[in-house]
RNA sequence: GGGCUUGUAGCUCAGUUGGUCAGAGCGCACCGCUGAUAACGGUGAGGUCACAGGUUCGAAUCCUGUCAGGCCCA
């Protein structure tokens, strides 16, 4: 007997064994090594998204960090070099936010706060870098830990000289493009830290303020009366006003237009004697705060036909622009953020205020107003009576004004949750500032192309009618993609930060901007050499050494004689997307040599993010997008669906410890990633059975190979098409090209499912089953033997090579115990290997019909298992059952019938060609093969007493 | 509130351009094997295809709306 023996144990012992598995790896230097190996393949750029170095891996992570693993692996299962860079994104208000919370908590601010600006700057970079660099550390080891190939000695890290130097390249480009402007925009801004403040340095807090109901006195009465239709004789002599509501009367010298939603409806009515235009349905309202008795209505119309109408302002008599309300001021716009919540319906609008505002003057052509200065004072260019008075007090001055003017239609104070300076606990209160932009409507043309815009780029890039368009995996992606360009604003690059890459722009004493392609391109060699801290550290003067005004192209004729000393550093930093969005060219363009690249793959929420960001730096840059194609997979939803909660679950770690890499890629591989997925415990232990199953048909495979030797391998395309080993071998082509075909096209789960059922149902349930005699009965050499072990050999060794990208450990070491490598050859692996190529093998074409006919008999032997009374025959054990198989069109002339038998599991097949029906027999009556528990009519007793069939008789050298 | 997206057996998912199936795996139930054994094999039960309308000779598959989720905005 030839039973199975294998060093491949059952049980896989993930815990202990992947890291031995990932030592090896290290030792071998494996990915440099499959790097040399395939230094003469075809290339497959794949560009590793940069995860934010804060905190530790987390199940979000784990579907993105192993689908991409899955790319560099079957990538090279395909044969291709796919060289893969792991990055990190370390710049950015996240890091700084916890860093200066830090420095706050142990105190140590205190000893910033002597420093110069610039000195200060510095000293909270450097607790940022060294931050991001424990974590950039964390997350690398847990990725490394998670069985991902990847460059890990070599990362690339957004802080590194040589980023930021491709970094300011592209910016260069953007800026030689005419793409980058300055101009105000509204932020967040505390007064008392004079600084701009990012959403997460917001903290709401209780504030009681005046709110005010203001009437806007129309600027035609007639108009009005038009828009409602009131005929002629109806009219009143009064002038009917607009009314709005406000909790921040301070902004309402910076007023420019009213908003309305067209699609309310509007009433006007009197109210106590006032004539005046409000939302219907806030009437009511409106009129009970103010107390108001007399209330009537006159007529009603729809908020779209108001819009155009003009008034005057209640207390200015020329807009910004010098006119008197006959420019695009002091008009009534449609916008879509009116609301019929609280107020009245008419929304009071000051671009220079608001972000909403802000959107509405940039639609209409406002001007972005502000006239409050950074200390929270009105400047000259309000009337005197607010010139110079802080904005807080304004509101009563203000409200009084506003009083005896008789435009106060109401007042009162209340109380509403207000943002506040989370370190001042200030109030916080939106102002203009100056900012960087990139135009997305500003046409430019590269290499003399037709001058088209970023977003006329961007769109016919992702457009489906563009035969170089962008692949998107799922197809939708492209729809998203393409309704996020067709609507997005104008980039905001700038931010007041210290933890970023400056902007490298330099301002003269009266304050103009200087920042033309020559001198960014002058700051991207110094960023190169000694790192964007220089602009910290060092005087303008110094950095510009070598930048010479007077040969700069770009730079206005006043300027070319310039003194540099003169200059003063801009104190924004880059926005961090564009950072990322510029990883194309640090990466992949300057450090590996490709462009484009084939493949993004990141989660659905970088379609505003990175994929976005990326798309518009290269056209800005190159005019070609960064990507050929685009994959996209969905978030980890809980058991229910429901959006997972930050403090939930197992830490990456616990996960590594229960349930082992290959189980949780396994599981990641078995996702329809484009959607959500659901994550549960119980998921991992379904994933856990599966992949012990796959485990253990590679376990029994092992076993019946222990005494083989590959050069005892057959010719494997001489086996003839009727055995059930050409079958086999076919199968497992068919497998191997349907598992490459689904790399191939990132249909991880289609892999899957096909590895998961070749080895259930093709192998462990026919295959494996039907060989199993000949492997332990028949002589050790006998021909018939050697031929199914070549089969299986190879078999074996392919299906390692398939399950590689997914089990990485799992192969790799059934891989190494088929070839029995000792554990001190460290070089062997089958991530080396591509995949096998096909035999050539031919199975019989009747083999499709030979096993619908087996699907039959075992319908019939379950059949003959029941009792007699049932109509079965009481058989249990089908080697109990021989069967009697049908032959119409000679279906099975040339099969063997031995094999047949043992595709049953049954101890004998004839084949009747006459016959019509699978007709099952009783063989009880048969003797046993003590050997083979074959009942085949040959068993007798034989030269040493035994009950032997021929062949195990032939076997034991017995007659 | 808007853009994109999901809702099919207890669970995870397949179901191409509307008309042979309402399918697979897991789980569950029952049975066999005991020379893959903390394994292996076989059989079976389970669904008004989220809900409500509509188009059509006919819809899980097309349209509209509702409900419940997800991502990104507002």
């Amino acid at each position: 007997m030839n039973l199975p023996e294998t060093g491949f144990p059952m049980r896989a012992g993930l815990v202990t064994n992947e890291p031995a598995s990932l030592e090896r790896w290290a030792k071998a230097g494996l990915y440099e090594k499959l790097r040399r190996q395939r230094s003469d393949a075809p290339k497959f750029a794949f560009h590793d998204g940069p995860p934010y170095a804060n905190g530790s891996i987390h199940l979000g992570h784990l579907t993105n960090k192993c689908l991409k693993d899955f790319v560099v692996r079957s990538q090279g299962l395909l044969g291709k070099d796919c060289p893969f860079v792991p990055g990190w994104d370390c710049h950015g208000l996240p890091i700084e936010h916890k860093v200066m919370g830090e420095l706050i908590k142990s105190k140590k601010i205190k000893e910033l706060e002597g420093l110069d600006a610039w000195e200060r700057r510095a000293r909270v970079r450097a607790e940022c870098e060294q931050y991001a660099r424990t974590y950039v550390e964390l997350q690398s080891s847990q990725m490394v830990r998670l069985l991902t190939l990847a460059d890990y000695a070599h990362p690339y890290l957004t802080i590194q000289p040589e980023f930021e130097k491709a970094v300011a390249e592209v910016l260069a480009d953007l800026c030689a493009r005419g793409l980058v402007y300055r101009a105000l925009k509204p932020v967040h801004w505390s007064i008392a830290n004079e600084t701009a403040l990012a959403e997460a340095e917001l903290e709401y807090m209780d504030r009681e303020d005046t709110s005010v109901f203001v009437d806007f006195e129309a600027a035609d009465k007639e108009k009005v009366y038009d828009a409602f239709g009131i005929s002629d004789a109806d009219r009143p002599g009064q002038t009917p006003s607009f009314m709005i509501w406000t909790t921040t009367p301070w902004t309402l010298p910076a007023n420019l237009a009213l908003a309305v939603g067209a699609k309310f409806t509007y009433a006007l009515a009197r109210i106590d004697g006032n004539l005046t235009v409000v939302a219907e349905a806030l009437l009511e309202r409106v009129a009970k705060a103010a107390k108001a008795e007399d209330v009537h209505v006159l007529a009603t119309t729809s908020g779209a036909s108001l819009v155009g109408l003009k008034y005057r302002h209640p207390f200015l008599d020329t807009t910004p622009t010098g006119q008197e309300c006959s420019d695009a001021c002091w008009t009534v716009y449609d916008a879509e953020y009116v609301t019929l919540e609280d107020g009245t319906g008419l929304v009071h609008t000051a671009p220079g205020h608001g972000a909403e505002d802000y959107e509405t003057g940039k639609r209409v052509g406002l001007p972005i107003y502000c006239p409050v200065l950074g200390n929270g004072v009105y400047d000259d260019s309000t009337p005197e009576w607010l010139r110079g008075q802080s904005i807080w007090k304004a509101n009563d001055a203000i409200t009084e004004r506003l009083r005896h003017s008789g435009h106060l239609f109401h007042s009162e104070v209340f109380t509403h949750s207000y943002p506040h300076d989370w370190r001042s606990k200030t109030p916080v209160i939106f102002r203009c500032t100056e900012q960087w932009f990139v135009a997305i409507d500003g046409k430019y043309s590269i290499d003399g192309d037709e001058p088209r815009s970023l977003r006329e780029r961007a769109l016919w890039s992702v457009d489906a009618s563009n035969p170089e368009s962008v692949h998107f995996v799922p197809a939708w992606a492209r729809n998203r993609l393409r309704g996020m360009l067709e609507s997005r604003p104008d980039w905001c690059i700038s931010r007041q930060r210290a933890w970023g890459l400056p902007i490298p722009a330099f301002h003269t004493e009266d304050g103009t901007a200087v920042m033309t392609p020559s001198l960014v391109r002058h700051m991207a060699e110094v960023f190169g050499v000694h790192g964007s801290d220089a602009w910290f550290t060092k005087s303008a003067a110094e950095l510009l050494k070598g930048w010479d005004p007077a040969s700069d192209a770009d730079l206005p004729e006043a300027l070319k004689g310039l003194d540099k000393a003169t200059l003063r550093k801009g104190e924004d930093i880059l926005d961090v997307w564009f950072e990322s969005g510029a990883t194309w060219n640090a990466v992949m363009r300057r450090r590996l040599g490709v462009f484009p690249v084939e493949l993004y793959l990141e989660g659905s929420d970088q379609h505003r993010g990175w994929f976005q960001s990326s798309l518009a730096c290269a056209l800005g840059s190159v005019g070609v997008p960064p990507y050929k194609a685009v994959v996209t997979h969905g978030f980890m939803v809980d058991k229910d669906g429901q959006k997972l909660s930050k403090s939930r679950g197992d830490t990456i770690e616990a996960l590594f410890t229960k349930y082992g890499s290959d189980v949780l890629r396994w599981w990641v591989a078995s996702l329809s990633y484009e959607n959500d997925a659901k994550v549960d415990d119980e998921f991992f232990n379904i994933a856990g059975e599966a992949y012990r199953k796959v485990r253990n048909t590679l376990r029994f495979m092992l076993g019946n190979l222990g005494d083989f030797d590959a050069a005892e391998m057959v010719d494997l395309k001489a086996i003839p098409g009727t055995s059930i080993d050409a079958w086999a071998l076919e199968q497992f082509e068919e497998l191997s090209r349907d598992v490459l075909a689904a790399y191939e096209r990132y249909e991880f789960r289609v892999a899957h499912a096909r590895l998961y059922a070749f080895c259930n149902d093709t192998l462990s349930a026919v295959y494996l089953a039907a060989i199993k005699d000949r492997l332990y009965c028949d002589p050790k050499d006998a021909p018939r033997r050697r031929r199914t072990q070549s089969v299986l050999h190879h078999v074996t060794d392919g299906l390692c090579r398939l399950l590689a990208p997914i089990l990485p450990h799992t192969a790799d070491e059934a891989y190494r115990a088929l070839r029995r490598v000792p554990d001190e050859d460290v070089q062997a692996s089958v991530h080396l290997e591509a995949a096998l190529g096909a035999t050539g093998v031919r199975a019989d074409a009747r083999w499709p019909r030979v096993m619908d006919m087996r699907d039959k008999a075992l319908a019939a032997i379950e059949q003959a298992r029941g009792p007699a009374d049932k109509g079965g025959l009481g058989i249990d054990n089908p080697l109990d059952a021989g069967v009697s198989l049908p032959s119409s069109d000679g279906i099975l002339d040339g099969f063997d019938p031995v094999d047949l038998a043992d595709l049953l599991g049954v101890s004998l097949v004839s084949v009747s060609p006459g016959g019509a029906e699978v007709v099952v027999t009783d063989r009880r009556s048969e003797q046993r093969c003590e050997r083979s528990w074959k009942r085949d009519g040959t068993v007798r007793p034989r030269s040493d007493g035994g009950l032997l069939s021929d062949r195990d008789a032939e076997a034991l050298g017995l007659s």
